[in-house]
This record gives structure tokens, sequence and C-alpha cells, in this order.
DNA sequence: CGTATCCTGACC
DNA sequence: GGTCAGGATACG
């Protein structure tokens, strides 16, 4: 389900429920997930407390008192599942962790691309990220400066963890309807005034997101959506039609009226 | 840039 | 049966 706020909510959620409880039991119920976390890595996780947990992007830390991480990503389709350890196990439940306290937290992930993976002290946990897109450190120079060398469209730039960290499918096409941009426009001619345009956007999108509960796959918050999944409906700013493209793959949509090149 | 790949479920 | 899906990476 995940883009930046979605992360956020799952973070804050998780850190309530885990920052100083102690390891009981760590397994895997999925083959991809046991590729990620071996059994004799999640065995070894027995006796470790969570120390803290912190969200990079749409990335996910658990931080042990012996100076190890657990990194975990949800990709598409993860979420954590907070509940005792005696409730029944939901339905997709790939990594199972349990607690001193008898909490016990799945991550549940339908299409088992997201994982939990194991760091020893000192390794980087997370790939190299551009700055997180709730961070002050994402303004419109530092967008500038990411996307100048670029030559491809500003969509997929957005979507590149390494110009901004935080940023989906969604929540991009989302923000370049509010900054007024078409997601065809050459990343790396965004000019001062439309880079300015597009970070207040993208962190407005965010802030909305991360304050409205509920997840974004639910009918009430797609509801909210201005672009995304609203093919052939009128632009509720302009009234021009929404359209669908398809960039790198993955689905764009504008409205060809009021988002300009 | 495009394509394939990792997976499963929903939908046509 | 085929297509699509909120992500990310590897490769041509």
């Amino acid at each position: 389900m995940p883009e930046l706020p979605e992360v956020e909510a799952a973070v804050r959620a998780l850190r309530a429920a885990v920052v100083g409880r102690t390891i009981r039991d760590a397994h895997t119920r999925h083959a991809a997930a046991r590729r990620a976390l071996p059994d004799d890595v999640a065995a070894a996780l027995t006796g470790r407390r969570i120390v803290g947990v912190t969200r990079m992007g749409k990335h996910q830390a658990l931080a042990l008192d012996d100076g190890s991480t657990l990194h975990a990503h949800f990709r598409m389709t993860g979420d954590w599942d907070v509940g005792r350890a005696d409730a029944p196990l939901p339905p997709h439940a790939r990594v199972v962790l349990t607690f001193d306290d008898g909490v016990r937290v799945a991550l549940v992930d339908p299409r088992a691309l997201g994982g939990i993976t194991w760091h020893a002290p000192g390794q980087a946990p997370a790939p190299a990220l551009g700055p997180d897109a709730l961070d002050d450190a994402f303004d419109a120079a530092a967008l500038r400066a990411a996307l100048r060398t670029r030559r491809t469209a500003i969509k997929p730039a957005l979507l590149d963890q390494r110009v901004v960290a935080g940023v989906g499918n969604i929540y991009a096409a989302e923000a370049l309807w509010v900054a007024r941009i078409d997601p065809r426009v050459a990343a790396a001619s965004l000019g001062p005034a439309r880079a300015e345009r597009l970070v207040a956007a993208i962190r407005s999108v965010m802030r909305d997101a991360l304050e409205t509960p509920g997840r974004y796959q639910d009918g009430e918050a797609l509801e909210r959506m201005h672009v995304y999944g609203r093919e052939g409906e009128p632009c509720t700013r302009c009234g021009a039609t929404i359209r669908r493209i398809v960039q790198a793959g993955r689905s764009t949509y504008f409205c060809g009226g009021c988002q300009r090149r």
C-alpha cells in the first residue's frame, strides 16, 4: 500500500508497539521472505531488544540493542499487523515477530515483494536516498540540482528515490496536478518557479494524506484523488478530460487542460 | 530510455 | 485466459 504517508503511519504504530520490547521469536512464512531473512538469521534475533524505529523515505529501520538493524520495506502491498500473539495470524503474514510482552507484529504482504533484512552494525541498511519529501532539506534548489542532469520526464524522475525519498506513483501524479505541471515535461527543464510549486505540492499532498486516516486503496481515499485512477473523468479544476499514459512502464494520470508543458 | 523480473490477487 | 497493480532493480 505504501508511499511516504502510509509508511509513516505504519512506523508510528510499530514504534508504539515494539520500542523497548525484546524479541522472543522471529520467523518467516514464505520462500521470498526467507531468502531475505534466512532462518538462522531470524533465529539469532531472539533476545534482541528494539531500541528505535525510524523511516527514511519508504524504508523502515528497526534499531536493535546490539547495534544491528532490521530493515523493512513494504514495496507494493506490505503492511504491519500488530496484535496479540494468541490471536489468529492474518492472511499473507510473511514475517512474524513475537515480543516478550505478548505483542506480535507480522509483515503482511500478499504479493511478497517486500521484506525484512538484517544488517550488522555499521552496514548501511538502505540504499542511497535523496532527501525525504517531508524534510526541510528537500527544497526547490535541491530538487533542481537533482534533476539537472536527468534526461527523463519529470514524473518518472519523481519516482526515483535518489531525487526525493518517499514519493510513489499515486502521489507523484497528484502533486504534479496540484503544481499544474505536465508529467511529460523534461525533468532538467524545470525552472525555479515550477520547482518551488512542485516542492510545495509534494509536501501538501503528503501532509494531507498523513492527516487522513485510512489507506489509499480504500474507496474513501481514492475519492480524494484528483487525477489518479480517474481516466476519462472531468478535471475538478478545469473540466478537461483526465488522461492516462504510460511512462517508464507505469501509469500516469494527468489533466491535459491545466497541467502545462 | 525501455523491458523483464520478483510475487499474488483482483478484475475483465 | 489476459491485464493490471501503490515498488525497485538489473540489464540492453
